[in-house]
RNA sequence: GGGGGAUUAGCUCAAUUGGGAGAGCGUCUGGCUGGCAGCCAGAAGGUCAGGGGUUCGAAUCCCCUAUCCUCCA
């Protein structure tokens, strides 16, 4: 890669690090904070599917939220990250400003209740300036503070000495988190920031550093609604491409060492010169920008799709595609540039590397699926314009815009593009309209709030979480430490009603669905796939049936209803799962890691886990793949996992470091979060994944597998169903029942079954046409026989007896083909349902007469209606016994309308 | 989670207001033919996604289900 040329403002910073590199300057920061105590922690991945409020990780804090909250047992108060964050709130900025990203990284430093705003402040500053570290003059820095935050404009202005001319102060709008807080809410923790500028070459003020002070609880409505916290914290963020800039000198984020070079592959894949001024040059920061967002997306296994992260994938990638054809680009090209990203991070993301091949086919599935879209749409338009054509509007209407948009998601854009080809306007304005109302219809989303607090709260808090001891023990003695029904921690749970005022606090009732949870369980709670564990907690005097076992937190939360007695918080109680559910579910799921293994054989290594449910003898398994899996593969496959059940391999789990299971060649899945220890789930010589499920100890145990089906879940990702156990042998048995009963009612050995059915079929369908054409053709000569003569016309007017429509259409062809000019009409009845067919032949159509006149009257006879086209025409009726007389009418009219 | 749309021959798609299920490509058969998609003739191939309803009559209108596409959150 060539040094991007930019990099030209040198001696721009006297005496600081010129030119640092966005690597060097990410474990400078780093480095700094861990001398000042922080504990250097990991970025959390960009998807945290544990965070329901968030789709991608907004910000450095989010990994932290339950520290701050107080919400879990603290192993660290000072932490330092560089955490790769993905918001789309300013999307349509991207590539038109110097500093808008999608995907973009934080550096950030925290404390949860230990150093305050002294520390934050003076450390941030000694960061900047210092000569061994960034450098920066001070005189090119000012900054700003919460408009009534005196300690920390007194510590800017009397510790570190800032002149008056450089600390301003700002309102709620601009320097409170959240924005706005102290009037609009919402409730809960907040407090002022402080942030630091540095004046760029041009003149600017940017942003370059944010410091968070929570500080406050809001409670309610000013005055007087912000409380001191107990606990105070610091949530601070430095965006790492836009201070590599400033270190840079360079004018634009997209101009630092690790964009500059990806836009430049991008104009290169397009054929021309990066002009950063240019329309151009605009679509080539945005394509890099979305395709360094997708590349971590998609890393993390997250397919472009039609809901929430993976829609923003896909958008973000048609956005890109969309932007690459308005430069004339028209075939895939986006998916050759994930290697110059994993290139360009390899430093923090060695990882991004390993599933380049995988990231780039996703892309370009999506491209071409992309371009297909269009093509489609391309079809329509050409429809469109030719209606605007003829209203002479030479408008494309903005609604017309929006269908073709919300339906067959044809870009706007490109639709401008189009008309102005053909000179027509484009309505944005209407189409914007039209956007909107779309949106209401769709309904708006309900938000989830940032901070969600439930009842395991205060649990959370007190105790470290349940002990599961389910994997070697299917009982064992548990003490209850929470009860919670309709949301609320409990005190008891009796059995009668009525008797709560006989007890402590809240008491959930009888046959209400309520949740345990005991500091001990042998209770496995669902996750990894595997649904939860059913079972019975028992104690003197009463029982509690538990239908589901959840996980949150660290607690296992036993759901279910109480039997019989009363049951109190610190009860002792008899924890016993369902056996031999419990050995059903560890069947599927070793037979889950078996068929994943099977898969990468047969498959290849792009194959890996999408997701996957683990019930009693049943397995679902989704996973990459891009196309249908033919029969002999999937038999194979089969094959394969019962092959390595025969052979009854012992099967083993061990807890062992992360790095260790790294290194024996575990299978890992990128995008989830491993602890620092790891249980790895061993098949000798045949798989070996972490894992922490319940698992058989040989897999002899799992009797057999069969795969019920295969199937696509979305693009890219395939689905295969298996039983295992009983279930699959109920299965076997099922299909033998339903084979026996065939071939008796047949009278045939089973083995017959498919030839006897082929002759069968054959022999039917020949019935069918040896009927039904003899039928009609035998009566036209009779017909035509009985014709009569009116001014030069045959006239045919018959009783068809049972023949249906198609079988009289048919014979009204022939008759017409036979002699001509001819009008027919035949009629036929079924029960008390008549129905009638008239046809005309092409000389008297040419001489004004039609079918569905003729046929009217006649119709109405029979009390009924009909109609058709003009050479032939059907109706009906309910009269069953006046078709004598409808065809009278027939002959009366047919009469009238040849002599007129 | 919600809005819009689609589903017809092996494939790509047509079918005016409800009135006879079609075309191109592919397949098969026969014939012609030195040529890059050879030509001509003929044939086979359909539960109009599935189920219910309205109607004399439904591929077409209404409801439900399934699958896919698409937009919004």
């Amino acid at each position: 890669m060539t040094p991007p040329r930019a990099f030209s403002h040198r001696g721009e910073f006297p005496g600081a690090d010129r030119d640092m590199k966005a690597d060097d300057l990410r474990e400078a920061y780093l480095a700094f904070f861990e001398s000042k105590g922080c504990v250097r922690r990991p970025s959390d991945v960009l998807v945290p599917r544990w965070d329901p409020s968030v789709l991608f990780t907004p910000a450095g804090m989010n990994q932290f939220k339950d520290h701050f909250l107080g919400k879990c047992k603290l192993e660290f108060t000072r932490a330092t990250t560089c955490q790769k964050c993905l918001r789309t709130g300013d999307i349509d900025n991207v590539g038109r400003t110097p500093r808008h990203h999608t995907f973009f990284e934080m550096l950030g430093n925290f404390s949860f209740g230990d150093y305050f705003k002294r520390e934050a402040i003076h450390w941030a500053w000694e960061f900047v300036t210092a000569r061994n570290w960034l450098g920066i003059a001070p005189e090119k820095l000012s900054v700003t503070v919460y408009e009534n935050d005196d300690e920390a404009y007194r510590i800017w202005s009397d510790e570190i000495g800032l002149p008056a001319t450089k600390i301003t102060r700002m309102g709620e709008d601009d320097n409170f988190w959240p924005a706005g807080a102290p009037t609009q809410g919402p409730d809960g923790v907040c407090g002022p920031c402080s942030e630091i500028f540095y004046r760029m070459p041009d003149g600017s003020d940017v942003e370059i550093w944010n410091l968070v002070f929570t500080q406050f609880n809001r409670v309610g409505n000013p005055p007087d609604n912000l409380r001191p916290l107990p606990s105070r914290n610091i949530d601070t963020g430095m965006g790492l491409e836009r201070t590599a800039a400033m270190l840079q000198g360079v004018d634009s984020n997209f101009h630092i060492d690790i964009l500059r070079p990806l836009v430049e592959a991008v104009a290169e894949v397009c054929g021309r010169h990066y002009e950063p001024a240019t329309d151009d040059g605009r679509r080539m920061r945005r394509i890099a920008d979305h395709v360094r967002a997708c590349t971590f997306a998609i890393h993390e296994n997250v397919l472009p799709g039609n809901n929430e992260e993976k829609y923003v994938v896909k958008r973000l990638l048609r956005r890109a595609v969309l932007d690459g054809r308005q430069m004339g680009i028209r075939d895939p090209f986006l998916h050759t540039l994930p290697g110059t990203v994993a290139g360009l991070m390899r430093r923090p993301y060695p990882e991004l590397a390993e599933t380049v091949d995988r990231v780039a086919g996703v892309i370009k599935r999506e491209e071409e699926s992309f371009l297909a879209t269009i093509d489609g749409g391309l079809q329509r338009i050409d429809r469109l314009f030719a209606t605007v054509e003829r209203s002479g509007s030479g408008l494309v209407k903005g609604t017309d815009a929006a269908e073709l948009y919300t339906t067959y998601g044809f870009p706007p854009e490109l639709l401008e593009t189009l008309a102005a080809e053909r000179n027509c306007a484009f309505d944005w304005s209407g189409f914007r309209e039209a956007m909107e109302g779309h949106g209401q219809r769709s309904g708006a989303g309900t938000r989830v709030e940032v901070f969600t607090s439930g009842p395991l709260d205060s649990l959370k808090k007190a105790m470290h979480g349940t002990e599961f001891v389910g994997y070697d023990t299917e009982q064992t003695d548990g003490k209850v430490i929470g009860i919670i029904a309709q949301d609320r921690l409990c005190d008891a749970l009796q059995s009668e009603p009525a008797r709560g005022a006989a007890l402590q606090g809240e008491a959930a009732r009888h046959g209400q669905a309520v949740t345990i949870v005991l500091d001990k369980t042998p209770f496995y709670g669902e996750s990894g796939g595997q649904v939860g564990d059913t079972g019975r907690l028992e104690w003197a005097g009463g029982a509690f049936d538990v239908t589901d076992t959840q996980r949150e937190g660290g607690f296992v939360l036993h759901v279910g209803r109480l039997v019989t007695g009363q049951l109190d918080l610190g009860q002792t109680v008899k924890a016993t799962i369902d056996t031999s559910r419990r050995s059903a579910l560890r069947r599927a799921h070793s037979a889950t890691h078996l068929l994943h293994a099977a898969l990468q054989h047969h498959l290849g290594p792009h194959a890996v886990q999408q997701g996957s449910k683990v019930d009693a003898d049943l397995l679902r398994f989704d996973f990459s793949h891009g196309g249908a899996i033919d029969a002999p593969t999937l038999q194979a496959i089969e094959s394969m996992v019962n092959a390595n059940v025969f052979a009854a391999v012992e099967v083993s789990a061990r807890l062992i470091p992360l790095g260790e299971a790294r290194h024996a060649g575990a299978m890992m899945l990128f995008g989830e979060k491993y602890p620092d220890v790891v249980r790895m789930v061993s098949m000798d010589g045949v798989s070996r994944e972490l894992c922490g499920g319940t698992h058989v100890t040989s897999t002899g145990q799992i009797g057999v597998v069969r795969i019920i089906g295969e199937e696509s879940v979305s693009a890219g990702t395939r689905r295969i169903s298996a039983v295992t156990g009983h279930r699959a042998l109920e299965r076997f048995r099922e299909a033998e029942r339903a084979l026996h009963e065939a071939a008796a009612t047949l009278k045939v050995p089973a083995a017959e079954l498919p030839a006897r059915l082929a002759a069968l079929s054959k022999e039917m369908k020949d019935l069918r046409r040896k009927g039904a054409a003899p039928a009609a053709s035998l009566s036209v000569e009779q017909l035509l026989a009985a014709a009569t003569d009116v001014g030069g016309t045959k006239v045919v007017i018959a009783d068809a007896r049972g023949a249906d429509t198609a079988a009289m259409r048919e014979c009204i062809d022939l008759l017409r083909r036979k002699g001509s000019p001819i009008a027919v009409l035949l009629g036929s009845r079924e029960g008390d349902k008549v129905t009638l067919v008239a046809g005309i032949s092409r000389e008297l159509e040419a001489r004004g007469l039609s079918a569905g006149n003729w046929i009217r009257e006649p119709a109405a006879v029979v009390g009924g209606k009909g109609g058709g086209r003009p050479d032939l025409a059907q109706a009906g009726g309910k009269l069953a016994d006046k078709l004598p007389e409808a065809l009278a009418a027939a002959r009366d009219s047919i009469a009238e309308m040849l002599g007129t």
